[in-house]
DNA sequence: ATACATCCAAGAGGGC
């Protein structure tokens, strides 16, 4: 083996290394060769050194100039901790180190051009930032010979991890250098494709080096009562089982607050962390789980990978991972020494908690990981295309789409379609297409703005262009200058006033003021009340397709773990669950249909059957999938039998159109459709390629077309058998546990009515959550008050904030006495005297009425029985001493009477409040 | 009661 230079062995010698780990020592060889290398380890076997160190000696060997070394992973506190990690090393031998990510501060970032950095430690959108808009620094980048990217199973399946793939092929194209690439990993399925990926259109020769990974860890699984309180006892069950420090990992934010709020009441040592709390906050727990202060840090998927964050003694979860992957990677976080042993616990609620737990731990003690796929995002190619143009300012076609092609993810890009692509972008002003050559298009700075406050409304900030990742509307708290964390938007407008208690990051925090134009929410520290917990919204973490199968396994062998659950199926006489059985149970309101399913197979099912029952029945279906199967709340008819009719053919059809209705589809499309520059709606002419790329998308994330089809044909062929049973199985409950889907209906109205259903909003909320202009909305708003809307809606005047909200007719009545709008319909004084002036629909002359808000109050009865037509076209107030007030009288139109009252007494409301206060 | 996470302008020119 080749000797690494004497400073290096020095510096080891300085760290107190006596060996270098495993992995360090195999990854030497194939390094220092010039092999292009893919390193797999667990986390804390030292995989940053075993890339490093071969590359700093050829750095010392060779006369290298800077940028020599790009190291590319995916977190910017990753990045920070590497930093320091690399110039321990780097510093001693004379090298330059620099990191970039959106939070470093601008004077450290400038510090690049004057002393260029051997070593760049960056994220995939600052390499993507560098080629496309660094006109100076790209230059630097021709020295580069090699670029690591660390924790490259983060990015595979991502688009992240796509975008990746085609800036390192962008980088060789540019530098004319094949550069050795490095990746490290921890346990994936298939390294060969991850290897692949990474390598791309290389021509070096590669290897894969791993280490045996020992599968071994102490897991215990229990299952907690669910007789009394369950809070409580889980609460009493992680005090009792807790080993300082701990990790408790769970599946939602909301979840860590709601456990932090019983844990706290025994033991004040809990803190909590997930990515709705500020950085700061991050910080300060991970500095308390570092020093020892923390008994346990309460926690999801934020803690699963990152930076060190000490020894961990314990990780507990409550209820199961959902992947085997995840489970890995969390026990992970335990044992973090080398030849530590993980030790973890999972905590089970359900009866399909215990199974998943025991399916996950078997298929982890059996080195089963679940395989990534890769997709062909051509929202990405678009966006790498414009990349490239801004590069060159005019970039040739063909090498445009050499470029692309010579990635792994996009080798098979037809021709065809590539330029379908560029003259669809050309088509909406990205881009100009001149003979073979591309340029800028007139439209993409307009798009992609550099001031959004003086943009168009729709416009985009120029950052946002670099990243794959979008973003949702989120409210910021602010405690003085501090950020204390994050909210949705649609969460805020919907449930959050001024004067409320909410719990966020393990402390209760007081509403003082909503900011809306600036999004901010400012809160003061409160020390007691009912904080209420937000909830944030995702995407719904999908539970691993390796799940139904092992769970099958363990009802094959009859373990007896699970005991307790076969006993339900052979006391109820059912066989037990298997791929081969549905079991049909009615249910309350729905046809529960419970299995053991691959979730992509039951979401498509389960996509059919709404889609079916909308067309027969309402607007009001809603359906549910899981691995435990598929539901619908339509019986009359049993609409799985129904969709055996059907041939493949039509089968196909149904499934493609189902697909299009859903939700899922419709937000996919949202989501890439400013890639490709189209604002606004989508034309199922204009748009096809936009829709193609959504629809493949969409499938390769949430449905399963080819198995669906499959799965139908066996239970036609009677290999997977239907029994009818009057009752509920354990499976079954599972299904009903699931956030149920509906459809998405087109059309407007329907849209704002289910926004409205229950609250009442201003027009700058709806138009944010809706994502349709205040003005378009307003007028639509206007048309859905008249008397012939389907959905009828009215407008009062928030007295609090004077601002005008828009609610439902039929919510009114509970908005009147909900606490949350008291001051808007209760006048200060309802012992003085008002007049009404009401004026019909298409009227000229108007009626007076003369009342006092206290006989409204009273008996709003009989001043509905005044009025004497159904529908007021127009209606304000008049005060007969002060004729001042018809002047400042809120309007209202298209007003049916019986909320009449209602609105009457809101007047006066705002009226008393500008005069008294 | 419900469903996670990640990312996001360079660099010239002016003023002190």
């Amino acid at each position: 083996m080749r000797k690494l230079d004497d400073r290096l062995l020095e510096l080891m010698k300085e760290r107190n290394w006596k060996n270098m780990t495993e992995i360090q020592q195999k990854s030497l060889e194939p390094i220092l060769s010039g092999k292009n290398t893919l390193i797999i380890a667990p986390t804390g076997y030292g995989k940053t050194e075993a890339a490093l160190i071969p590359i700093l000696d050829m750095m010392l060997k060779t006369n290298v100039k800077p940028v020599s070394l790009i190291y590319i992973t995916p977190l910017k506190a990753l990045i920070n901790d590497l930093t320091l990690r690399i110039e321990w090393w780097a510093s001693r031998l004379g090298f330059y180190v620099n990191r970039k990510h959106g939070e470093v501060p601008q004077k450290e970032k400038n510090l690049r051009l004057k002393i260029t950095p051997h070593i760049l430690v960056t994220t995939p959108e600052g390499l993507e930032i560098d080629l496309d808009w660094a006109t100076r620094f790209r230059e630097k980048y021709k020295n580069v010979k090699w670029v690591i990217v660390d924790e490259i199973h983060e990015l595979i399946g991502s688009k992240r991890g796509v975008q990746l793939s085609v800036l390192l092929e962008r980088l060789k194209d540019y530098i004319g250098y094949d550069f050795q690439r490095i990746g490290l990993s921890a346990t994936i399925n298939d390294e060969d494709l991850v290897a692949s990926f990474l390598f791309g259109s290389s021509s070096r020769q590669s290897e894969i080096v791993k280490v045996n990974d020992k599968k071994e860890f102490e897991l215990s699984i229990v299952k907690l009562n669910s007789v009394g309180d369950i809070w409580k006892n889980v609460a009493k069950h992680i005090i009792s089982s807790v080993e300082k420090p701990s990790l408790i990992f769970t599946n939602s934010r909301f979840l860590t607050e709601r456990l932090h709020e019983e844990l706290e009441e025994y033991d004040k040592d809990f803190y909590v962390h997930h990515s709705s709390i500020s950085r700061e906050s991050k910080s300060n727990v991970e500095e308390y789980l570092r020093t020892g202060k923390a008994k346990g840090v309460i926690c999801t998927k934020t803690l699963e990978l990152g930076i060190d964050i000490g020894d961990i003694k314990k990780i507990i979860m409550f209820r199961p991972p959902p992947s085997v992957a995840s489970f890995l990677q969390r026990l992970g976080r335990s044992g973090h020494k080398i030849y530590g042993k993980p030790r973890g616990e999972i905590i089970c609620i359900y009866d399909h908690d215990l199974l998943e737990a025991y399916a996950i731990s078997e298929l982890a003690k059996l080195g089963k990981v679940e395989r990534q796929s890769i997709c062909k995002p051509i929202d990405v190619a678009a966006r790498e295309i414009l990349g490239m143009i801004l590069q060159y300012d005019e970039v040739e076609k063909e090498k445009a789409y050499k470029i692309l092609t010579s990635s792994y993810v996009f080798r098979n890009l037809s021709e065809k379609t590539f330029n379908e692509l560029i003259e669809y972008l050309a088509k909406n002003n990205l881009i100009t297409i001149k003979g073979d050559k591309l340029s800028i298009g007139k439209f993409f700075f307009k798009l992609w703005n550099f001031n959004r406050n003086n943009g168009y409304s729709w416009s985009r900030g120029f950052s946002e262009f670099f990243s794959t990742i979008n973003s949702t509307d989120t409210f910021t708290l602010k405690w003085e200058d501090k950020n204390i964390g994050e909210i949705d938007a649609i969460y805020v407008y919907k449930h959050i006033r001024s004067g409320d208690i909410i719990r966020i990051g393990g402390k209760l925090w007081k509403i003082i003021r909503i900011n809306t134009s600036r999004m901010v929410v400012d809160v003061l520290p409160a020390d007691k009340g009912d904080g209420e917990i937000p909830v944030w919204r995702g995407d719904g973490i999908s539970k691993s397709y390796l799940l139904p199968k092992e769970i099958y396994v363990l009802f094959k062998e009859k373990r007896k773990e699970i005991s307790d659950i076969i006993d339900k199926y052979v006391s109820r006489n059912l066989p037990l669950p298997s791929p081969n059985v549905i079991i049909e149970e009615k249910r309350d309101k729905e046809i529960v249909y419970s299995t053991l399913i691959n979730e992509k197979i039951a979401s498509t099912l389960a996509h059919i059957l709404l889609y079916l029952a909308t067309s027969k029945d309402s607007l009001n279906n809603y359906a549910r999938y899981s691995i435990y199967g598929f539901s619908i709340n339509y019986t009359e008819k049993d609409l799985l039998e129904e969709l055996l009719k059907y041939n493949e053919k039509e089968l196909k059809r149904i499934i493609i159109r189902s697909i299009l209705r859903s939700p899922l589809f419709i937000s996919t499309l949202k989501e890439i459709q400013i890639s490709y520059g189209k604002l606004g709606k989508i034309d199922t002419k204009e748009d096809k390629l936009i829709i193609k790329d959504a629809l493949r998308q969409a499938i390769s994330k949430y449905f399963s077309i080819k198995k669906t089809i499959r799965f139908i044909n066996k239970i036609k062929r009677g290999k997977i058998k239907i029994i009818k049973y009057d009752g509920s199985t354990p499976l079954g409950d599972a299904v009903l546990l699931q956030a149920p889907i509906k459809p998405w209906i087109t059309g407007i109205s329907t849209i704002i009515y289910d926004t409205l259903k229950g609250g009442a909003y201003t027009l700058a909320e709806l138009s944010e959550s809706l994502g349709i202009s205040q003005k378009s909305l307003e007028a639509k708003l206007k048309q859905m008050r008249k008397p012939e809307s389907k959905y009828r809606i009215v407008s009062f005047i928030d007295v609090d904030s004077r601002e005008t909200r828009w609610c439902l007719m039929e919510d009114l009545e509970n908005i009147v006495k909900s606490c949350d709008f008291y001051t808007s319909f209760n006048p200060i004084n309802s012992d003085e005297t008002f007049i009404a002036s009401l004026r019909a629909i298409n009227s000229t002359t108007t009626t007076d009425l003369i009342f006092k808000p206290k006989e409204i109050i009273d008996n709003p009865e009989e001043i509905i029985r005044r009025i004497p037509f159904e529908e007021i076209g127009e209606m304000r107030i008049n005060d007969p001493v002060d004729p001042l007030v018809y002047n400042i009288s809120p309007r209202f139109y298209y007003v049916n009477k019986r909320v009449a009252p209602y609105l009457l007494l809101n007047a006066v409301a705002y009226i008393q409040n500008m005069k008294y206060s």
